[in-house]
DNA sequence: CGCGCGTTTGACCATACTCAAAGAATGTGG
DNA sequence: CCACATTCTTTGAGTATGGTCAAACGCGCG
């Protein structure tokens, strides 16, 4: 397993271990790991509408300095089992200040991210319904690599895809749907998808 | 007039001055600085889609790690006169390890950058045509504040602002001229906006 | 001054949303 | 461990919001 920027924390690191749908307490400028399960970062309307601006998968590191201006976005652990670790600010800026390359790992993470959400600004803004699910798709069978199965376990809710994506639960549904009659993919339960014809899915941007 | 994080190396910069639709040639890793004008930064589809994913005004940063995996963000000029600095790389490694508040601001930067970026997920997911239009006029007047009048210059075409805010030219003239009829705004001219009734406009979110 | 592009408006249409309900799965308590 | 209840998922019917196509208007630029 390869580490982590800030592995040389861990030793300094809370862990929060949570149910499912557990909002986590984000602490503005502290830094999270998923350790394990999965972490939404939502934003809700008043009148009820939400939208999920990321899933965090094991590994991914969140919690860049939260939310002072705008809007707040809160983050949840999405099933149970969910293990966060905390990395307290000052450890972090500790760190940064005395390790160059640990600032530097941080600021490439940073970028990345940024180019992740720009580009979902493609997706939610431009994209039909199928392509948003079928981008969904690819983008989780990437996340979710390796495991042999070339079934990817799809861990979220509709619900929960369907304010990813900024579609309604029935079109999320219907969608999948649709794919699987294509022939795109295949749904073995509601939530396991294999991608049957990986070009079918990709027939888009 | 506020110093910027980059201030010191103004002398290092190299100063583009753009005609109008212009494109900039962003190189990964430089930083730019827009001086005066109008950039937008905006993605392609193959079949000619656009989304406008920032505008950056004066004394905007940018350039963030762009764009190695995924697909390209290009910059382009929207108004004549538009003049950018740019800033190579090297001098802005340089500056960040020798002068870690310059570092610090940098990331104060991108975070309240992405955080922007996050909110505008928001916007062109889960917002209606009118209330999109809205929050992009209140976004023009918080940034093109200061100057006197109550006016806002809207340097941007319909298509900008269409692409911008995920709608088509059509539905963002309609949404304008509807929001007049409502009291909500007056359109002296095309490209400027007066806002008449802040609270009609800010009656979303 | 005139041409071209940007803007506005109208009519029609399509995609995705809403409302509704049935069926499946998951979790709970006896 | 089973029965029940609740939540999640799927499907259908009708609707609405915004997109597309088309055309007229007006401003700005050459």
């Amino acid at each position: 397993m390869k580490t982590h920027p800030l592995a040389a924390l861990d030793t300094q690191a809370r862990v929060l271990s949570c149910p499912r749908d557990h909002a986590l307490e984000v602490v503005g400028g502290d830094w999270y790991r998923v350790i394990s399960g999965l972490v939404r970062r939502c934003a809700f309307f008043s009148d009820g509408r939400r939208q999920i601006v990321s899933f965090m998968f094991p590994g991914d590191l969140f919690g860049f300095g939260n939310a002072e201006d705008g809007f707040p976005i809160s983050a949840e652990s999405v099933v149970r089992g969910t293990v966060v670790a905390r990395y307290p600010r000052r450890a972090v800026d500790r760190l940064m200040a005395s390790e160059p390359a640990a600032g530097e790992q941080i600021r490439a993470l940073a970028f990345q991210w940024m180019h992740q959400t720009e580009a979902r600004l493609l997706n939610v803004g431009r994209m039909t319904a199928a392509e948003r699910v079928g981008a969904f798709l690819l983008e989780l069978a990437q996340r979710s690599a390796a495991s042999g199965t070339p079934d990817i376990a799809v861990q979220m809710s509709r619900y929960d895809i369907a304010d990813y994506l900024a579609l309604s639960v029935e079109t999320v549904s219907r969608t999948l749907t649709r794919l699987q009659e294509q022939g795109a993919i295949a749904l073995p339960s509601a939530h396991q998808v294999r991608i049957a014809d990986r070009e079918a899915l990709a027939a888009q941007l």
